[in-house]
DNA sequence: CTGAAAGCGCTAACAC
DNA sequence: GTGTTAGCGCTTTCAG
């Protein structure tokens, strides 16, 4: 902020010997003031380099025109996308946008949301961390009636609007293409169960499965947290079982990408050894060699769609409190070399 | 924003009889209070729920502890590492920050700098758009001493910290190793010139060439938008000339992806009857096959350095207004399959 | 069509 | 160690 003091509303008063709420008036484009002076007072504003101090306004307003959003890493593609949405619908609507990163950490998500709170954000965009498990800080904001909107990693007992893509089907879909390709014993790298979209991955593999008439073999499904690291720790671990497995389905790309480099390095064949699959399309996943077959999730059109819903609430507000509710955003297979055997 | 009135410090201090005053200043730990009556204050303020409202004390100490970044696209994994590393920095010492994207569209981009000028943000960061050719909207900044760092899309017109890779470095270290693997008709597909960063690519090309006794063809020099469509353009009118490259430097790995995915399919081998390289060290360029020779731009330290820049003024903001600088941040170059002839 | 006055919630002289 | 008061810059009744 600056020292020199700002020119404000009350030294074009003086300037033009009117009152200040003629000015403020006049530079809101209200009605009532006349043609003339509302042009004199524009004037004499860009005569001043005059800037209206929002934070000013914010306060008289009790409105802070902004909006939150959380997500567990600012540099991860389908998140950066999501951000690029919320920003894109939020600056069309004259919202400003603060983002946070929580890093998966706790303390660090619930500093960020009491803070954004301070704030006075008028609403929240939030995909929860994965250590995330008790929910007081989001509570906050049900209980205060500040919109919230959840996406991707959504949490079950809140209620409040939710954006996901459909885990399940994608899932599913993904086991039942590897089943296709005539794989037998696929094997799932799982993530931290406590996220509703790996549970809804692992049940979509299961019921894949299970349609099939093939057993779901618990040897065959590892959770961890889907790092490259975790990655390569299970793909040991598969490969050591007595009856490994003839196909993959990672719980995400990153995972998918550190298998292959490691069977990869192996000499171990992708697909025909061993047939792969991700989840997310993470931009890489379509350059690599053998690519990665994965599921598409629409990361910009989640964004944008979660700040429509956001600032639907918030513009709402008061009005008819509208039932909350869940938008599941469609996913796509794309099949690409690493599960085509034909 | 909530309808139901928020509790205040008033409402704190009317609760236990003590003026509102006292409360301010027990809740900022202010000395001057004894730690009897602080404790007093806080357990009443947890009770009622009070959470400080950031506006009005914003407004009240001419603060608004909040930065602002400008990139061209959220969604670009350079840019959202450097969002991530700004995140980073500025959370730890208490700001929030504000994103926006320019879409690399000049009016947008002027729109949003004097939006977070009204906003009274307390400094920026900016990475300017490919139009942007005037600088009016970021010398308001200058004049009314906002704090402002550019980082790699900087202006060389305005006087501010910088950051910057070392581009012309970066540039002659690729143009070097390709001479090096025994390439002579090395063609430069290149940005941009209004962009500092292109230029200098362009000039370490050149100056490499000239080091090496290589004469400079300016038919081998393209310029565009580094787009995967400007690529597939620029590949082909090198392809049909009398003389074609045997190598080419791309300014970024976008365009140097997109080429080696047409030479790919016309099956021109890369390297052995093209060598390629990018610039940027995008994720995908490690895991594309072959993979691609970049030069590795450290996002997420620019970001916060550009941030420890940007606090350091505002917090010494008054006192000696030191020179401003600019920081140039090593690149390294990352040999990999693309331009390796041994 | 315009002005006067109050107040959004917080902080910081200045008093005592 | 605590209270009183004024004011950050803006908007908005209410009055005329």
């Amino acid at each position: 902020m600056n020292k020199k003091t700002e020119p404000t509303i009350h030294d074009i008063a003086r300037e033009l010997n009117i009152s200040a709420s003629t000015v403020s008036r006049a530079l809101n484009n209200n009605p009532r003031i006349s043609q003339k002076t509302r042009d004199k007072i524009k004037a004499a504003a860009d005569k001043l380099g005059y800037r209206p101090n929002t934070i000013a306004s914010n306060l008289r307003n009790q409105k802070s025109n902004t909006i939150g959003i959380v997500v567990p890493m600012i540099n991860r593609h389908f998140f950066s996308s999501v951000i690029s949405g919320v920003e894109d619908v939020a600056f069309k609507a004259g919202y400003n946008v603060i983002i946070s990163q929580s890093n998966d950490n706790f303390s660090k998500e619930s500093t960020i949301v009491h803070s954004l709170f301070s704030n006075r954000v008028d609403g929240l965009i939030i995909s929860i961390g994965m250590q995330t498990q008790t929910f007081a800080h989001l509570e906050l904001f049900i209980r205060k009636h500040i919109p919230l909107v959840f996406f991707d990693r959504v949490v079950d007992e809140i209620d409040a609007d939710k954006i996901v893509v459909d885990d399940f089907g994608g899932a599913f879909q993904v086991t039942q293409h590897l089943i296709d390709q005539g794989c037998r014993r696929i094997a799932h790298i799982a993530g931290p169960q406590n996220l509703k979209i790996y549970t809804e991955r692992k049940r979509g593999y299961q019921q894949a499965l299970s349609k099939n008439g093939l057993s779901v073999d618990q040897t065959l499904i590892l959770y961890n947290n889907l790092t490259a690291e975790d990655g390569q720790k299970a793909i040991r671990q598969l490969l050591s079982l007595p009856n490994p497995p003839d196909a993959i389905f990672c719980a995400n790309d990153t995972t998918a990408l550190s298998v292959m480099i490691f069977l990869r390095d192996k000499g171990i064949k992708v697909p025909e050894d061993v047939a792969l699959c991700g989840f997310s399309n993470e931009p890489f996943s379509e350059f690599v060699s053998p690519s990665i077959s994965t599921i598409k999730q629409p990361g910009f059109e989640m964004g944008q769609k979660a700040a429509e819903l956001l600032i639907d609430q918030i513009e709402k507000k008061g009005k008819t409190e509208r039932k909350h509710q869940t938008f599941v955003m469609p996913t796509e297979l794309i099949v690409r070399q690493s599960s085509s055997r034909k």
